[in-house]
DNA sequence: TCCATAATGTGAGTAACCCTCACATTTGCA
DNA sequence: TGCAAATGTGAGGGTTACTCACATTATGGA
C-alpha cells in the first residue's frame, strides 16, 4: 500500500550477540571468511547455512547465536566491501582543487571500483541482490536493450555524423539507468524520489545535446 | 570462476507446454492475474505457488505444466510490463524531430515510464528482484547516500555558489547510478562493460563540469 | 458412434533448507 | 572453589517449491 517503503526504521542487527569475548569475535571472523568462499565457489543462493557452520568448524546454533539470519551475513559482508569502497572514494576524492583535478580523480576512482567489481566474485554475487533469479536480470537486461534501440534510432536520425557504435551504447546505457534511477525513486521518500528522476533527465538531456 | 555470466544461454522457457486448447490459454492468464493480484498484496517473496493454484481454481500439479518454476511466473509479467513500457517509449519518441523535441518528448517519457513504476505495486516488487532482502537494499541505499556525500563535499568547493541541495542530489544520483553502471557491466561481455563504464564517466563529467 | 491415443488434470508426497529450542558445556569472577 | 552468565550443540520442527504415478478429458480417424 505504502508508496515510499521507509529507509529502515532501525539499523539492522547484524549480530545477534554482541560478542564479547575474544573466542567470540574470532568465530564471527571465521564465519565471514567461511561464507565468503563459499559465495566465491557457488554463489550465495547455493551457499547453505549447514555448510558455513561444518567449515566454519561450529554448530549451526552457534552460527545462528552470532547472526540471527542468513541475510546478516550478506549484509555484513556487502557493509564491508562497501566501506572498502567508500576508502577508495575519499583517498582520491581528498585533494581535488579544480575542475581538471575532478577529471582526473574521478575518472580514476570509477576505474579502481569497477576493479573492485570485476575482481571480487562475492561482491558481484550480493551486489545482485541474494537469490535474485538470474533469469529475470535477463529479461531486465533484454529491456534495456530494446528501450535503448528505439533511443539510438532516433539519435542516430538527429546526429547522422556521430559514431553508430558509441550511440548505441550511450542509448543503452541512458535507458539502463533510467530504470536504476527510478528503482533509486521509488526506495526514498517520495519528494526526493521525483527530484532524482528531474536530475536524471537534466544529466541525461545535457549528454544527448552535447553529443 | 568467469568473470562475466553470458547473456543466456537459451531463451528461457516461459511456459512448459505450448498451451494449444482454449482451456489451457485461458488458464495462463487467469494464473498470471492471480499472480499478479497475490503480489500486489503482500509481495512475490510471500506469494505461494499452492495459494496460486488454489485462487486460480486448478491443481498444483496443473500450476506447474504451464510454468516450469516460480520465477518463471515473475519473467512473464516482468516481460509484458516491459513491453508495455517500451510501447509508450516508441510512441514518445516516434515523430522527434530535432533536439528540442527530443527534450520534450524525453521528459514527457521519463514521467510516464515513472508513473507506471509509482502506480504499479506489482512492477515495483519485481523491479527489484524477487526475494532480494530488504535489508541489503538498505545497505546499498546507505552506501550510496555516503558515497554521494563524499562526492558533494568535494563539489561544493568547487563550486561554491550553487545551489547545495541540488549538488547533495546530484551527487547521490551520480554515485548511486555508478553502481548500478559497474552491475550492468559485468553482466555483458568484459569489452562492451569496460565501454559502458567510459560513456558513465564521459556523461557525469560533462554534467559535473556543466554544473 | 466408438475407441485409441494424446493432451491435460490431480494432489499426496518428497526433498531441501532455514531456523529453533531444550539442554550441555565453558568462562568469568567473587 | 562454586555459581551465574555466556556460549555451544544438533536433532528436529516447519515451511515451501516442486514431482510423479495415475485419473480424467479431448481429438480425430474408422
Amino acid at each position: 500500500m505504502e508508496p515510499t517503503p521507509a529507509p529502515a526504521e532501525d539499523t539492522p542487527t547484524i549480530t545477534r550477540r554482541a560478542p564479547t569475548q575474544q573466542r567470540s569475535r574470532e568465530r564471527v571472523e571465521r564465519i565471514l571468511e567461511v561464507a565468503s568462499a563459499l559465495i566465491a565457489a557457488t554463489g550465495s543462493d547455493a551457499m547453505r547455512m549447514s555448510e558455513v557452520a561444518e567449515n566454519a568448524g561450529i554448530s549451526i546454533g552457534s552460527l545462528y547465536q552470532y547472526f540471527p539470519d542468513k541475510g546478516a551475513i550478506l549484509r555484513t559482508l556487502a557493509e564491508r566491501y562497501n566501506a572498502q569502497g567508500r576508502e577508495c572514494i575519499e583517498a582520491e576524492l581528498a585533494d581535488v582543487r579544480d575542475l581538471e583535478g575532478m577529471r582526473v580523480a574521478f575518472g580514476r576512482l570509477i576505474d579502481i571500483y569497477y576493479g573492485l567489481f570485476l575482481a571480487e566474485p562475492v561482491i558481484r554475487d550480493i551486489w545482485f541482490g541474494m537469490q535474485a533469479d538470474k533469469g529475470l536480470r535477463d529479461v531486465e537486461l533484454e529491456s534495456g536493450r530494446l528501450n535503448g534501440a528505439l533511443l539510438a534510432a532516433v539519435l542516430k536520425r538527429l546526429r547522422p555524423d556521430a559514431d553508430e557504435a558509441e550511440l548505441d551504447r550511450s542509448a543503452f546505457l541512458i535507458m539502463s539507468l533510467g530504470e536504476s534511477t527510478m528503482r533509486l525513486a521509488i526506495s526514498v521518500e517520495r519528494a526526493e524520489g521525483d527530484a532524482l528522476v528531474e536530475s536524471y533527465k537534466h544529466m541525461v538531456l545535457r549528454e544527448m545535446e552535447a553529443g
